[in-house]
DNA sequence: TCCAGAGATGAATCCACCC
DNA sequence: GGGGTGGATTCATCTCTGG
């Protein structure tokens, strides 16, 4: 429950020896950039500088300070260091250096999507975080996810044995009937967190250049403490680990070298604002409103799936005159009329010049075509089959 | 299309300065163990041995090899360095000293799901890939992954300006009409990639331990080369480096230090094979080859998949008149009849009652239907609008 | 040759509007 | 009014252009 501003290198001699049991840490990444941001009432800017004369300077002022975090950890505390790819090598190499290779615990890959750009290299997608513990005797909360759609829950339910060659096999009684086991958590949390990045809109964003989301704090904290166990950032900048720290219930204690991340942060902490991430709650899977026979043609058409159009169910990766080319796949029990007509009703919205209409069902209804030039019905494979079965059925129960 | 024995530092200086696009390279990580593996069949282990006196011994190693692989790469060549978190941040170093820092593109993080009982840390489930071009005009090829499904695509197909204070708005015509923009081909891959490990009972799988997936290597290869382009895998193991290669269509060297190895990778190379897992059969993967758009149509059809049939690509699920169904898709440049008496030959072997033919390509060859009550001909749906397309191109060069 | 400024971009949230 | 729909908004890069 302390601030403190000032380099930490000195602030941190203020603390004692062996009383923090967590340490996160957010340092400048060695960007050789000045971060700037507003807040989105313009009202206000922030700005910290990460420019160094080499890389030598920037690792001994980063080997000095995490030697100070490694004395004033607890035997069974440990260390969370966060970086990107400019010099997560080397700091890597500082971190075997001061806290003994055998310490290393985990390279933890914190992945998400983001507003993209061209690039002639892969687009970054992903930030570093190196966990090192203080002794071999650390405190570790196992934190368990749900299992991934794609497994097979019985299966994981079954207990497992070694045959004759070490083969893992399932295990059954005599009968041959499978055993299962005792009650399952779910899956331990591995290595690479998929968390969104803090969006440009999202009311938890302060107008702090690189804040980060109370969400991955939350993770690493619950990892590693456990209620009433102190946090320390070293350059906490927005406060996100402290905020994420009280909303858990543990004391921290946070330093920052500018006045402003330190008014901030108080700011913050009097009033902690979380963003509900509707995309982590519901999950992925909620906003794909396709089934996979639809992803199934889209996929097939070569063509990109839209998730929030009632009209359209996706558009053609290559344009015609110009304009992109609407696709709808007609529902079931939807009426060939009616799926035409909102076709293309959204297509006119969007100066589509051409729109195509899967159709999936048989259907009588008189269309006219000298109506419609900019429209394409297509008949779906299995309506096709469909139609020649039952077509080829009833002529052979009608005797000749 | 070579393959050497041998210690890749004395067959690497057979090979000339300036002659490769890609090296890809997945050597022992350092992880101090030695790793074995039976075939699915138990008759055979592969083994090798990953054991050295100290780090500093196995970096020697590294750096000499990698030398040789930076004068072996053409101007526009790059590497790719695959390791886990053992060793990752030492070659890292070594990488930056060989190809300097200013070659690095890509820290590349190549994620998977696992079985896991992990109590004491975090479950690892990704292993990290280093990019590094020889110089700063390097090959590369852009790979379009779909919009995120909270994506607004329609949104995005519009065009934008700035408004006097700066804003970016929406683009309007003079009736206030939305202007819609170019082709749009997708969202630039990301430097994480999630792909499944290789299923313990994958077909793919050789017995080889460390295989890596076809997949991972395919997206590598595409990246960084064109058709007919050298691909070098100096520590080649089971050959998968090869395989992709050999599946798309570029030149490639192997060296592996095993006979054991070799042997394998040879016979894999006779004989390549590509399994896909479930996971990627759902549609995670980009369609890009012939055999991937065979693949989406056999999707769309309900059928699954047959290997090794020139007249047969699938059959239905679906049997009909108590008779499996065949269907074959007509390939490039294929001609139509030759394509039906394939398919009908094909199924009247099996007794099928009746069998699909997916027309892909327009023919205008006479087909006497009265003689194939049994076979149904599909055109395609990209071939029906291909016609279309090109219909409507004709009529409006034309004067009326 | 290098720097400044403008333009393009898309994820995911916010929020106005509509029944 | 409140739940759902879909348009509006914002930011951090990267590329390109002009001086």
């Amino acid at each position: 429950m302390t601030l403190y501003k000032g380099d930490c290198l000195n602030e941190l001699k203020k603390i004692d020896d062996d009383s923090i049991d967590l340490v996160y840490l957010d340092p400048p990444f060695f960007t050789q950039k000045t971060h700037k941001l507003k807040t989105r009432d313009n009202g206000r800017e922030y700005e910290f500088t990460d420019t160094w004369n080499s890389l030598d300077d920037y690792l001994l002022f980063m080997k000095e300070r995490l030697l100070e975090c490694q004395r004033v950890l607890k035997k069974t505390g440990s260390i969370f260091l966060h970086c990107d790819k400019s010099a997560s090598h080397h700091l890597r190499v500082i971190l075997d250096q001061v806290f003994g290779l055998c310490n290393f615990q985990n390279e933890i890959i914190w992945s998400y999507k983001r507003w993209s750009n061209s690039k002639t290299s892969l687009q970054n997608a992903h930030q570093n975080i190196y966990f090192y513990s203080k002794t071999n005797n650390f405190k570790f909360n196992t934190i368990y996810t749900d299992y991934s759609p794609t497994t097979n829950i019985d299966q994981i339910l079954q207990e497992r044995e070694r045959d004759k060659n070490g083969k893992a096999i399932y295990k059954k009684d005599e009968l041959g009937n499978i055993i299962t086991c005792k009650d399952k958590k779910g899956v331990p949390l591995s290595d690479v967190w998929e968390i969104p990045f803090l969006n440009p809109k999202a009311n938890e964003r302060t107008g702090y250049p690189t804040q980060k989301p109370i969400l991955l704090l939350e993770q690493i904290i619950k990892i590693a403490t456990d209620d009433g166990d102190t946090v320390l950032d070293p350059f906490c900048g927005s406060g996100t680990t402290l905020v994420a720290a009280k909303i858990l219930n543990r004391k921290y204690t946070g330093i920052d070298i500018s006045e402003e991340a330190i008014a901030l942060t108080e700011h913050r902490l009097e009033n902690p604002m979380k963003t509900k991430s509707d995309l982590l709650r519901k999950g992925k899977a909620d906003y794909l409103n396709k089934n996979e026979y639809e992803t199934a043609i889209l996929k097939n058409l070569d063509a990109f799936p839209v998730q929030r159009n009632s009209g359209i169910d996706g558009f053609l990766k290559t344009n015609y005159l110009g304009k992109p080319v609407a696709v709808k796949i007609q529902k079931e029990n939807e009426e060939l009329n009616l799926a035409i007509n909102k076709l293309l009703g959204a297509s006119r919205k969007r100066g589509c010049k051409l729109s195509l209409l899967i159709k999936t069902s048989r259907d009588l209804s008189f269309i006219d075509f000298n109506k419609h030039s900019d429209l394409i019905i297509i008949d779906s494979y299995d309506l096709i089959i469909k139609n020649h079965m039952e077509t080829h059925k009833f002529l052979s129960r009608t005797p000749f």
